[in-house]
DNA sequence: TGATTGACTATGA
DNA sequence: TTCATAGCCAATC
């Protein structure tokens, strides 16, 4: 497993980003991997996703691709979970993409200015 | 070890 | 905007 502590803090930092994302905003796999440094690896972010199922803490409804289409709906319990969840946190959905996406955006580029890496 | 996979993105039509 | 294609990179098989 190692090869890296790189990769482990990859997925963690990961995690971590997800949890800063505010109530009612969304983010997208790109932004997150940007942040990170490692723009290119935005599918390694849904791969942390689709790890994160077993920590409760992060909010992987609220990163979606850059369309802001809902893509990991299926991953979650039920394909209307997190639709729901957003829903519930004031984000609106229509036919599986964020409404008014530019505006609920949050990118961690611009919002945070500490420096994981 | 090597090939496949995937909650993606950029680009071009 | 949507569709198809190529590139990406770590985890899985």
């Amino acid at each position: 497993m190692n090869y890296s502590l790189k990769t482990l803090n990859f997925f963690d930092k990961v995690y971590y980003v997800v949890r800063l994302i505010p109530k009612g905003r969304v983010t997208t796999y790109g932004a997150i991997a940007t942040y990170l440094g490692a723009p290119k690896s935005s599918r390694m972010v849904g791969w942390a996703m689709n790890a994160s199922h077993k920590l409760l803490d992060v909010p992987a409804h609220r990163v979606v691709n850059r369309k802001g289409i809902l893509t990991g709906k299926f991953h979650f319990e039920s394909v209307f979970a997190m639709q729901h969840l957003l829903e519930d946190e004031g984000v609106a959905i229509i036919d599986d993409k964020v409404v008014q996406f530019n505006m609920l955006f949050w990118d961690p580029n611009m919002e945070l200015d500490t420096v994981l890496l």
